[in-house]
DNA sequence: AAAAGTATGTGGTTAAAACCACGAAATTGA
DNA sequence: TCAATTTCGTGGTTTTAACCACATACTTTT
């Protein structure tokens, strides 16, 4: 149950059930591959990911994709919109079979709720996950912003050794995806972890990497 | 008086007067070229820019600037560290001599505000301010994504000429900042507006650019 | 287990942008 | 207003990564 989910901390069961009795939530199942949003709507429910997995990105004018986020079960999507109310400038793509638990913002947090019990807590919630998208986002600018695709590579490979606190660790990409990510050209990025290799700076095989960098941080 | 500053809206002047007399404000001069805050640094409190400007910016292992958001009279920074409580990985500059209205919010948004009249509010302004940070995110993601100096500088110039709703409209920033903003190299930066001047698409001086493309949106 | 399809690595070629150098233009400051 | 300094445009060179082609490895399906 979602009841648990970090965007309901601190809210009590009592003040859930009051909460989701202005039925502001639903839930859907979409198949993989499916799109859930495309560039141009307008939406003002942001998406729980109960199960599955599905892909943020943008096709851009020549056709070419971008992956801006990956998000999995557990995450949320499309709060952004919902809140700001500017169409989607993004595709939101089922990667994966998914079950998503749609909440409508604009009911929830309409000002006759705002003296209710849960309100400020949802919204101090909600803001803390805002916050920290805004620190994926400049992750990902400080990675693309890298000159060369080996800084690229090893920022990226950096920040997620640290992340999963081992120098072994999977990468949440295929090669195609990691490329996207970083903004480089897939066989470029082939080219470069093989010389990275050849060089004893990392081993790889398919997703999983094994730095071998003196880390002193 | 930034009673008035868009974080307050909806706070009244007596919730104002009540918040802000547990003293988590405090007003700071800093000269042109001064550095506010230090790649490293925590903070629990975000800056209200009263007057001046100033630079969020990060400089790389390899001493590259990477400019990250220029911030005017009236804008805010340092909110997404302060709340997220991680070290920040950026410097703030001030450009001109500022004067910065600074709210610590680890005293602001305590638990034992949570019931006050003005907190629920309070928060939800904080939120949208974090959501269209966002939304600046992702623009400039897209720009810097995009293949090509010339799309880059045609996609953000599309987006100010829309922003500024006039096909002639100024840059916020010189040369060599806008390329570190493009993620590209300055003076490929210069050679390819002269080209796209000689081929009609555009005409600039300095920071003054004319569109001349044929805009259907 | 064969076959079809997908993902990945690698060499060669080409196009693009970084880099360097310098002169002109604009701005600042005395 | 004249020198000093910074900003900007442009030509030439070099480096880099995109692009293309293809072989191999791995998956999935039947």
């Amino acid at each position: 149950m979602f009841l648990r989910h970090p965007i309901f901390d601190n809210v009590t069961n009592d003040e859930f059930d009051e909460m989701i009795s202005c039925g502001c939530v639903h839930i859907a199942n979409h198949e993989k591959g499916s799109m859930l949003l495309h560039t141009g709507d307008k939406t003002n429910q942001f998406g729980i990911v109960l199960s599955g997995e599905i892909y943020i990105e943008s096709i851009d004018l020549w056709g070419n994709r971008m992956i801006l986020h990956r998000i999995s079960s557990g995450g949320v999507f499309g709060e952004t919109y919902a809140l700001s109310g500017v169409p989607l400038m993004v595709d939101v793509t089922a990667t994966k079979d998914s079950k998503i638990a749609y909440v409508n913002l604009s009911e929830l947090l309409t000002d006759k709720n705002q003296q209710k019990l849960w309100y400020s807590k949802v919204v101090k919630n909600l803001l803390m996950l805002s916050v920290n998208k805004n620190l994926l986002w400049s992750e990902r600018v400080f990675f693309i912003s890298a000159k060369g695709i080996r800084s690229r590579v090893m920022n990226y490979l950096s920040a997620e050794s640290v992340r999963q606190k081992s120098t072994q660790f999977d990468v949440p990409f295929d090669r195609q995806q990691m490329a996207d990510y970083l903004n480089v050209e897939r066989s470029a990025l082939s080219k470069e972890l093989g010389r990275m290799q050849k060089e004893g700076i990392l081993t790889f095989k398919k997703r999983t990497f094994q730095l071998y960098c003196n880390d002193s941080d």
